[in-house]
DNA sequence: CGTAAGCTTGACAAAGTTCAACGATTGTGG
DNA sequence: CCACAATCGTTGAACTTTGTCAAGCTTACG
């Protein structure tokens, strides 16, 4: 039931258009063969640090790149593990099912994310990893990577620092999940994008939300709701202008106060 | 507050004991020095399928064998990320610190678990690594793992595999705790704890529980009382026999039923 | 053997969920 | 290009679950 919802195509045009613009003609320099080197994404997609040499190591990786469709999904549940997934642009999330039928979002990812990490050490994906709006991921298959590593120590580095970063967020996520309540866990979720954004040089303070009510609150542990209970709450507070989907951060400062709040 | 309760020296005498029992002497195999080669915790403590050459590269690894009495950090939010930690025995605990204070135990590590990859891609931990009972640990440097993964593949695979094992487990858990009730969430503690022990070799329907109530609790995201409430329901429907640490599973399958209920 | 910590249980409070109705937005097909 | 349908978002009220506070009990350890 959630499965038919959760998985349905969402609408993100404004961001999109936003994403344009900062880098125009990005379509233009993509295409199933393209190679990295010309790519108007490189300084996002690829690890920074690396020799022309080990760049085109890199690259030469690369075996596929995928343009997906809103609602389309990179893997699915069972899938045979090809590789990771490097995000070029878009913005993916992966869905964790449980037997009966419930699911979470366990991660949002966007250009320059790594995805399907939790599948290295298993034969087939864990998680669904579905597109929120139309998105490009390059495949990087795994055993060229693992053979490439034994030789560029900078890829092996970029490889395990992927997976710590993957860990902690994880952790982060659970010590979220595990301890806050409702409006600490939309102000840190609606901070953590915020700062994602800025480092990819959009607006910290507006911005437009790609997922919907229910899978912010799938990601967050609480219910659709409750989610826009909060949002209105934080509204009414004068913190935060929610338009739907496009939010305005006004007062930041009270914004991290409110997830560092005591709870007595 | 919680600082203090959770990190003091709990006390699990009658599950150190059977730990002794099934491998006996394992005291005297051990010490400072000890070389992998003759240890009785081989088995469990290094990776698997690894050809005498690669076992002594991988044992070439562990420069320090450490000794934990109970209650004693193998490392302290901030410290300074040396490599990862091999369980040898005992049981250890994670735990993750909010700025406000509040902290969450993220993760229980026994014989064979691989301790402290969240600082991998750090400079340094981002969690607690505290022991719950007397426990053995040996440091692999990662600077010296990261050069002979160069060469032993076997060794990156396993490091990958590791990495990957926590960032599904630590998956798992945000699943839990997003998704499940309390009731749910203990039965799944318990199946998994169950489970792990019987891969040890211990009996899977019988076992002492090493942490204390507040600790699972703060595990599952739910309180201390809430954990002995569930402790106390599930042994008056006939599932569980509950003598304060000591846990005996009755009815397996009526467990596994519990969390896999419809909600409505 | 006493004391401190841990565990259990009850009563009450608070937070979040559920159910339901309505309003807003978006995308589609005439 | 407009109108309609479908999805999404908001809000209220009743309900459920879990948390909080408090007391008494058990266990372990010095």
């Amino acid at each position: 039931m959630l499965a038919h919802t959760l998985t349905r195509p969402a609408v993100a045009p404004v961001f999109m258009r936003s994403l344009q613009a900062k880098i125009p003609n990005v379509i233009d320099s993509l295409g199933s063969g393209t190679p990295c080197r010309g790519c108007r994404l490189r300084p996002t997609c690829v690890p920074t640090g690396l020799s022309d040499v080990e760049f085109d190591q890199f690259t030469a990786l690369i075996t596929t790149h995928r343009r997906l469709k809103t609602g389309q999904a990179v893997y699915r549940t069972g899938d045979a593990f090809k590789g990771i997934y490097l995000v070029r642009s878009g913005f993916i999330k992966t869905v964790a099912l449980l037997e009966d039928g419930r699911e979470q979002v366990t991660g949002f990812y966007t250009g320059g994310d790594v995805l399907g990490i939790d599948a290295i050490g298993a034969v087939d994906h864990p998680t669904d990893a579905v597109a929120l709006e139309d998105s490009d991921v390059c495949l990087i298959a795994y055993e060229r990577l693992e053979q490439s590593s034994h030789d560029v120590l900078a890829l092996q580095r970029y490889l395990h620092r992927a997976l710590s970063v993957e860990i902690v967020r994880k952790q982060a996520m659970m010590v979220l999940l595990g301890t806050m309540r409702a409006d600490e866990r939309v102000a840190t979720f609606l901070l953590n994008l915020s700062e994602r954004l800025m480092e990819r040089g959009f607006s910290a303070s507006e911005f437009i939300l790609r997922m919907s009510r229910e899978e912010i609150g799938s990601f967050l542990g609480i219910k659709l709701e409750t989610v826009s209970r909060v949002f209105s709450k934080l509204q009414k507070a004068g913190l935060l202008q929610v338009e739907t989907r496009r939010i305005r951060i006004v007062d930041i400062d009270a914004l991290r106060a409110t997830v560092h709040q005591e709870v007595a």
